[in-house]
DNA sequence: GCTACGTTGCAGCTTACCTCA
DNA sequence: AATGAGGTAAGCTGCAACGTA
């Protein structure tokens, strides 16, 4: 990568030609999501002057040599492999390990240690480990949000940065909310469908009820028996033992009452 | 006490990579 | 082998709370 220029501002903008292989980053516009193409393309490349990370990431296109350890698969070296390159390039806010210089060095010291690195520019993919997932479940379950020192811990032991650890617990509390969205969503869809189905009844019953109205009084059309006179306003109203069988549930049926002539409010 | 400013943590959204059907 | 969908790690932005000068 051939940067022309260097200011005294401590960045770097750079014109020229590169090989889209390695995908460069723009630091100022994350790049397209289509497939790499081969060959070389025009790059435009804004960078710190002074930012190794960003330079050897760039540059620096190092294969996977790394000796698989007997007691890992490759899936498992895979994983390892990824966990430990994670990548720091274009973390513009990291809170975790003190100044930038501090950030800095780590990530450098970080870069050196780590043999894994692919040189690729593009987004590192963690892939975290069953034991290390085992884990974090186990302490999302216990308490959903960390403190600096439980992140720091729990860090620590699944051999992650703090950063990671955050992440994985804002992913995971937004998981948890998403699927709780979905819960609710399903219950309320069941709850609408309910009411639905009981509107379209009431609306057929009274359909019904406006029918008999038409033909015949109302509570001649029921059993003696099931007729009763409200004792307050003196209105007929209708008992139903089981509502559910009799539709025409009269009592059931609340009337208009004047509290000026009928001050009972019991039907 | 009030204000301005910096830091930190989080939510929400998005991006990019990986896996799998 | 190619591809689209889904899962998810990580980036970015905005906001709120808190501490400090």
């Amino acid at each position: 990568m051939g940067f022309d220029d260097i200011c005294n501002t401590g960045l770097v903008l750079g014109l020229g030609f590169s090989s889209t292989t390695d995908q460069k980053s723009s630091k100022i516009a994350p790049l397209g999501k289509g497939p790499p193409s081969l060959g070389f393309e025009p790059s435009l490349t804004l960078s710190l002057s002074g930012d190794h990370t960003y330079d050897q990431q760039a540059t620096k296109k190092v294969n996977v040599t790394k000796p698989l350890n007997d007691h890992q698969s490759p899936d498992q070296y895979r994983q390892d492999s990824a966990a430990s390159s994670y990548s720091n390039a274009s973390v513009k806010r990291e809170r975790d390990v003190g100044s930038e210089e501090t950030t800095e060095v780590e990530r450098v010291s970080s870069r050196v240690s780590d043999e894994d690195d692919d040189g690729s520019n593009s987004r590192k993919k963690l892939r975290l480990t069953k034991a290390q997932s085992a884990l974090l479940e186990e302490s999302f379950k216990i308490h959903s949000t960390l403190n600096p020192k439980q992140k720091q811990d729990l860090a620590r032991e699944l051999n992650l940065r703090p950063r990671q650890v955050e992440v994985w617990f804002q992913n995971r509390r937004a998981r948890t909310k998403l699927k709780q969205t979905e819960v609710d969503c399903e219950f309320l869809k069941k709850c609408c469908e309910t009411l639905t189905d009981e509107n379209r009844r009431l609306h057929k019953e009274l359909q019904e009820l406006k029918a008999l109205k038409i033909t015949q009084p109302l509570y001649m059309q029921l059993p003696a028996a099931t007729l009763t006179m409200c004792p307050s306003c003196e209105r007929i109203g209708g008992v139903a033992e089981n509502p559910s069988k009799n539709p025409f549930t009269i009592a059931q049926k609340p009337h208009f009452y004047s509290q000026f002539t009928n001050p009972s409010a019991a039907c």
